[in-house]
DNA sequence: TAGACACCGTTATTTCTTTCACAAGTCGTT
DNA sequence: AACGACTTGTGAAAGAAATAACGGTGTCTA
């Protein structure tokens, strides 16, 4: 227990997931064996990035070859914990609650929704997607029986700081949270949030250059 | 046109949104000022840092008294392009495209989805969230005619770069990317990627520290 | 087995971001 | 009108991240 400052950076960690999506892919398509170069343009990279992102880890490459892709691969899934099984509960089964549930993207990781839950009790009883939908009152057992350490929270804006607290409370470690807000958690949860409307707003900036609206017909 | 090097970092873009979104909120409750100190509270971060950024545009702030809260937000809306109607496509309408055709937050920020294609015959001519599915054929006439410069990808992993190269070579300003890929775009392309499997995988590294996945009942 | 080449891991350097610190301006009160 | 409490905008300093550079090692070919 000694790392008030993490050894790794964190943007060091939100690439490897990108590393090990390309090594996969390169692995179906049957290469055996890849420089940090290729890699790096495959990912629009430089080489050097990639070797010193990896050299936090450890050393995974041979001089004069390159990284062998199943090995690198395997050794990155082990660093990300990514060769288990993480069961996680979705809050809010609205229509994006119910679209998550039906996304087939996420089993093939590992990651299983186990557990929905709605605070409405209109919805509660509900069978979404094989799951029938729980009370938020059902939240301790269940996340300590299932042993769910990740949420996903797909409540209106207005309900999702409340949500997360709840949560946090009990015991849950990282949040997905698809509400269109910046919620405060303590800083041994991980956060993630998903908002499109962000990337567009942001976005946007860079199209006003030539985009200057002239008549509406 | 002399602006190789972005005299604006893209970091600082990125947070924009942010602070439109927390002055909005703080709008809504009637705050008529705020010091960058109490918006830095309400979002994390240091006075220093939003006066930092905001600086890069212009002087919005009274010393002493701090922003007013209509004025930035307006000053904001303006250098984002927010203060207008975005229209955009849809291209793939499957589970996921469907999902996001009726999600009800694009249109109030002023996203609205106007087009849909799909490349699968099966779902042209199809009506999904009251707009008809046209062919990839359609997207050149209908981009020109409406004036849409964003694009939203929702196809699958594999079309998803053929389909974003079609969306470039017609003229597509900006793409708003749901496939897991990293697909490669021209320098003058705007590429935003939504991807919650790769959140989730950099997230479990910080989950595991305690997470020792013992006996399986 | 030797020579030419390729590539990693790491240290040094450069570039980018954040934070600090303070002069200058504003407001409210007396 | 003058004072004290506040807060901005901004250069300068500190910190973080990306890139370059290169020694050393391994591979391949002949």
């Amino acid at each position: 227990m000694a790392s008030d400052t993490p050894q790794v950076p964190e943007v060091v960690v939100l690439r490897l997931p990108l590393y090990v999506r390309a090594l996969t892919q390169m692995s179906q398509d049957g290469t055996n064996v890849i420089s940090s170069q290729q890699l790096g343009a495959r990912l629009q990279m430089t080489p050097a990035q990639i070797r010193k992102d990896l050299s936090y880890f450890g050393r995974f490459g041979k001089q004069g070859r390159g990284y062998n892709v199943e090995f690198l691969l395997s050794e990155l899934g082990q660093i990300l914990g990514l060769n288990r099984q993480w069961p996680a509960c979705l809050v809010g089964v609205g229509r994006l609650g119910r679209a998550i549930i039906n996304y087939p993207g996420f089993a093939p990781e590992g990651f299983h929704i186990v557990a929905a839950f709605d605070s409405d009790h209109e919805q509660v009883g509900d069978t979404v997607g094989g799951l029938k939908v729980m009370p938020m009152a059902h939240l301790r057992d269940t996340l300590e029986r299932q042993r769910i350490a990740i949420a996903i929270v797909a409540v209106p804006a207005p309900e999702a700081q409340s949500v997360i607290d709840d949560l946090v409370d009990n015991d849950v470690r990282g949040i997905l949270n698809y509400a269109p807000v910046a919620p405060q958690v303590p800083m041994d949860v991980v956060l993630r949030n998903i908002d499109p409307v962000l990337s567009l707003q942001s976005m946007t900036y860079y199209l006003l250059d030539e985009q200057q609206d002239s008549d509406p017909d």
